[in-house]
DNA sequence: AATGACGTCAACCGCCAGAGT
DNA sequence: AACTCTGGCGGTTGACGTCAT
């Protein structure tokens, strides 16, 4: 069959972008917005590739982005993703904001690796080096054992089971998306309760938890004020 | 001052999933 | 059903800066 490549390699740049390049993406993005990112280039016209396009948007010159270095804070939290869904790099920077995947990525693997190890911590296991499996409590789940990518549900979120909440009591992996007018409330008792307003009586939960066949797991399911809320579970796989 | 080693990070590449035809 | 297109993702590369000798 064959795909034809996202761009033409002729009369195309490559390499770091230029100021002038940068304003031209930004101006026709703001005029435009985004999307359909194979066409943009020449729209905008800029010498580049869709992708490159979109990614030096994504990467760089999008609104909102945190330049600069990380807070302890958002170091712990990414050790503390990496150990529940791996090397799932949008997932993790879902979680924080401001941040890119790529950026991320870059620092995990120029930081965070090195300040695991010298905790004596394996950056792929998050487990003592040369370790004992035994003690877990408190460990991060390893990466490999971890939520794979088919365990995130389509916006790309994943909840927390209690076995994770127990790992990380302050880790909000919550799922819960809510339509148009509805914001999605913390997965916290309150949150539990029958929500109030008709808006929210729509709310569709789409709680996620690894290894439940059956829908125990989903509060807000147990509330008959949240009848109309849809969920969905993966199916246990074979030796979970 | 020169230069080689090392660290950082922006950007590229290849693959995949999903939507469209 | 088969194929194509597009957006998105993770892994990798390479240019550049900094440090050590």
């Amino acid at each position: 069959m064959g795909r034809s490549p996202c761009c033409e390699k002729a009369h195309i740049n490559k390499g770091a972008w230029t100021k002038e390049e940068d304003q031209q993406l930004v101006a026709y993005i703001k005029a435009h917005g985004e999307g359909c990112w194979r066409s943009l280039p020449k729209a905008a016209g800029l010498l580049r590739c869709g992708k490159s396009c979109r990614l030096r948007w994504i990467n760089y010159l999008r609104p909102g982005l945190k330049r600069g270095n990380f807070t302890e804070e958002e170091d712990e939290l990414i050790i503390k993703l990496h150990g529940l869904v791996g090397n799932k790099w949008s997932l993790i920077a879902g979680r924080l904001p401001g941040r890119t995947d790529n950026e991320i990525k870059n620092y995990w693997n120029t930081h965070i690796k090195r300040k695991l190890m010298s905790r004596g911590l394996d950056p792929k296991t998050h487990l003592p080096i040369g370790g004992v499996p035994s003690h877990r409590q408190g460990i991060p789940m390893a990466a490999d054992e971890a939520v794979k990518p088919n365990d995130m549900a389509e916006d790309g979120h994943s909840s927390v089971t209690s076995m994770d909440e127990e790992r990380c009591p302050d880790l909000n992996l919550d799922l819960t998306i809510s339509l148009h007018g509805c914001a999605p409330k913390p997965p916290t008792a309150e949150a539990a309760t029958p929500a109030s307003g008709p808006a929210c009586a729509q709310l569709i939960c789409l709680c996620y938890h690894l290894g439940l066949q059956t829908s125990e797991a989903c509060s807000c399911q147990a509330s008959p004020d949240l009848q109309h809320v849809l969920r969905f579970y993966r199916p246990l796989e074979e030796g979970q």
